[in-house]
DNA sequence: ACGAGCTCCTGCTTGC
DNA sequence: TGCAAGCAGGAGCTCG
């Protein structure tokens, strides 16, 4: 399940691989994933041919290869979209999408299994796409301002986790980093987000940009073959998980065993006595 | 404007 | 053995 470090990992495997390289040919073998793009599969493979990629962006889970003419390639990799680099001749992956034949004789491939993500061109779209504009930003983001997005979070009738899932107020973090964050943050998923302090929020904030920046160093968590670096390895962020995943076995702080609630119709994991409703 | 719930997808797992 | 239901969940959409 691709999250900030996940996108962040494959952006890195991008710019290694498809910077100022120029696009040959472009194959749609799936119309889904490319449905946003309104002139259709054969315009979008048509007008891809013949540009140059430049080094790849993002922001939180939006992913794009600017073109050389100021264009941009958009990808959102939903929850099992992946880009492979590999030569013409290897072997097609099952739920190969969309290939397209670059000029080092290598190609790039968008696998997606559930293609619930998908691809599209953005005009004018290198430095920001207007289609990721009410994206907010990421932790990572220099213009991420914390004391503005712990007001923001804090005047808000909802709780915590669903606005830590809520892209237009704080991107990048899906249901696994969300967790572990709240972890380490000592924070109930479910506390009311008027009941938090400041120094909470901050806290939280820093506990997010701590556990993404370690997972980014382990390439990511890859729980099975949806998730791999563009190269097809794995990332190895799972073994560092402190509670995502691991219900019934024992908290890493307190020993306590890792519940799993429903959440969302999804799943929340939480230590029941490192983090309580009302503390 | 905001918040909650629904829907899109495939394939692995579980239960009868 | 076979089939159906359950589950995984990001984000755009609808509705109150």
């Amino acid at each position: 399940m691709p999250e900030l470090p996940e996108v962040e990992t494959i952006r890195r495997g991008l710019e290694k691989f498809v910077t100022g390289r120029t696009v040959t040919k472009v194959q749609v073998l799936h119309p889904r994933p490319v449905r946003w793009d309104e002139s259709g599969p054969e315009h979008f493979a048509r007008s891809i041919t013949g540009r140059e990629f430049k080094t790849p962006a993002r922001r939180g889970k939006y992913l794009w290869l600017p073109f050389a003419d100021g264009d941009a390639l958009v990808a959102h990799l939903g929850m099992s979209g992946q880009f492979r680099i590999n030569s013409a001749e290897d072997e097609l992956a099952r739920n190969t999408r969309v290939i397209f034949d670059l000029d080092d004789s290598t190609q790039l491939r968008f696998v997606d299994q559930r293609m619930f993500g998908g691809l599209l061109i953005s005009e004018g779209g290198a430095q920001l796409p207007k289609e990721v504009s009410h994206i907010a930003a990421d932790v990572f983001d220099t213009d991420f301002n914390p004391a503005a997005v712990a007001e923001d979070m804090a005047s808000r009738r909802s709780t915590i986790k669903r606005l830590l899932l809520n892209q237009q107020i704080i991107s990048g973090v899906g249901n696994i980093y969300a967790d572990e964050s709240l972890w380490s943050a000592k924070l109930h998923y479910d506390r009311p987000a008027g009941q938090i302090s400041e120094s909470e929020y901050l806290a939280l904030f820093q506990s997010l940009k701590t556990v993404m920046a370690a997972a980014i160093k382990a390439g990511g968590t890859s729980f099975d073959e949806l998730y791999v670096n563009v190269d097809g390895s794995a990332g190895y962020f799972e073994r560092e998980l402190s509670c995502y995943g691991r219900q019934g076995k024992p908290c890493k702080r307190c020993g306590e065993k890792i519940e799993r609630a429903k959440f969302m119709n999804r799943s929340s994991y939480f230590c029941p006595q490192c983090q309580q409703l009302d503390s």
